[in-house]
DNA sequence: AATGAATGAGAGTTCATTCAT
DNA sequence: AATGAATGAACTCTCATTCAT
């Protein structure tokens, strides 16, 4: 097994251990347990635990980055997005969790709160564009290209970062959420 | 001090903590020390950790069930009550971060999500309501009487327990949200 | 409740306690509880741990020594004594038990040590003079009035504090004890 | 020094703590201390306090059993063995007392009591061998071959680890059962 | 005579980190 | 590159004791 592979493994482990039993829980042993080396192993990889959260915050970031870049046509981007921010929520659960876990850490992390906001204006931006796009296709009332809306269509998206609500009531909250934006609803 | 106080005095120590540092930053004797008694007295008060931790849900959920009700008008109460939302998440911005806490905790107890679907419910069926009332007033349109919506307005609100988006986007989605629900957009 | 009633009351809590949990498990709170009263009340009575446990050992001793009182004619009475002392510890294993946690106890108590040694000493002189009675009356040997006898004979009886031998191997081997000394071997 | 060295060496300081202080008195910190090793290299070796006091009575149950093995031509093995386990607990009077220790937690602690049982049974049978031995070879009176006498032996004996009694009176009741069992008394 | 409230000291246990090998 | 062994610091929780009432 190559370095990075380690280093990924260890990573991938770190980020099950928060999904599953949050900052509260995340032990390193257990990290390296997971991965079957030592915890002094973890440590040559990572030189202290908040080297590790570091890599998970790549992680996460990398995972849903990847998410945003706009698929389909013009004119389908903007539904898109929202399908597969919501297919990955549901997909991978997991990722939502920490990335609340992280949103929360955020506030005593200042280098984590700076990750979080430029991840966010990044996904704003991307949302606009694809407002301004589908305004522009005849796909949108012209309304609906502000800032705002975009903001909006973050909000409910996040909020399905947080089990308070439910499976179900996320998928209402994003039907309603297509309908206000005059998209079929999605079926899947 | 009463017995009373004195417990309650605790409980809020420990939602300050929980507020500033997070579950994972949570130390009893921290709790005690904020209050000025010591860390014994705390067990005196509460014979475990996870007792403490009951009595922040119970004020937690307190705190935020009392915001709940419905104040001013039938015609106005739907629009009160989203500015209600944002000004208690405003103003007490610990709230909003412990109850984001509480939430993540709850996918590791069963005990506590099985309190926070209850609240979340009764929530559900209160903006329900709301929105049932402005549509027989004629403020809202007919349409607007739906799970869903209640769904969509709870996840914008929802979302601004997470720091993620900042001050301002929570006021962008909420602006926006008014405008889908045809309210004139709050000012304060 | 009088004042001597609820000291007493105390100490045999507290005999109660060491009996089932050994000095090992003894809490003031418990032996408190087990009375009905507020741990400030056994110290009230009691100013430390210490001198609760001083009530203990009186209680102990006084009950062992009332069994030491020669019963029966004096042809009689070295038997007697011999089922007084096995009757005693099967009706009331506890005495044997915190006897036993005494006699431990001792080595690190000298005013404990002192005590146990009087009473063993008392206890001694009263087997030998049991011995010399049986010598004079007929009913024993000669070589049976001697100090080592007294020895032995106390020897097995204070084996039977212990529980590792067990009920059987006790009546087993008084009953050695009792052929050795040409008694009748015991039936009860 | 060796994992197993240091094993041995944190389960002989806390076999001397016990001896020393009781199981009331036992303080794993204390033992790290003795060793001179930190407290949290203790729970490495042994997770709880209970391992580590398994690991005593491993200890003592291993030093009591290797004084059991007959020594000697057949017709001394009776004798031999009175003098080896009086020898024994002269010579390390922390035996006595742990396994007295041991006696009494035995009646909290059922794994406990188990093997103390399975000791002493084994310890019986060894007794009745060397009785019937020492009868066969024309040594003992035939009637001295019985549980009884085996049981009366062993309480004898066992009387000895209680300092109650004090050596003299342990020196006495050995003698006398020794004229008892017809052999000359022990003048070492 | 009795108690509720409070505490200092210390208990067993945990954990991120280090270091010699 | 990897580990077993070790540790300092800190954690939650306990307990005998005190004190104002």
């Amino acid at each position: 097994m190559s370095k990075d592979d380690r280093r990924q493994a260890l990573v991938q482990a770190a980020f099950n251990e928060i999904a599953e039993r949050g900052f509260e829980g995340l032990r390193t042993r257990e990290v390296a347990a997971e991965v079957g080396v030592n915890i002094a192993t973890l440590h040559y990889y990572f030189p202290t635990k908040e080297a590790l959260i570091r890599g998970v915050v790549d992680l996460a970031m990398e995972r849903f980055r990847s998410t945003l870049a706009p698929a389909g046509s013009p004119a389908d981007q903007l539904r898109n997005h929202l399908r597969a921010v919501r297919r990955l929520l549901r997909d991978e659960p997991r990722l939502g969790t920490v990335m609340a876990e992280l949103a929360l850490r955020s506030a005593r992390d200042p280098g984590l709160a700076e990750i979080l906001r430029e991840t966010t204006g990044y996904w704003h931006r991307t949302v606009r564009a694809l407002l301004r796009h589908a305004v522009t296709g005849g796909n949108l009332g012209p309304d609906l290209d502000s800032d705002d809306v975009a903001a909006a269509v973050i909000a409910v998206l996040i909020s399905m970062t947080l089990p308070a609500a439910g499976a179900d009531r996320a998928d209402q909250s994003l039907r309603q959420l297509e309908r206000w934006l005059g998209l079929p609803p999605a079926t899947d």
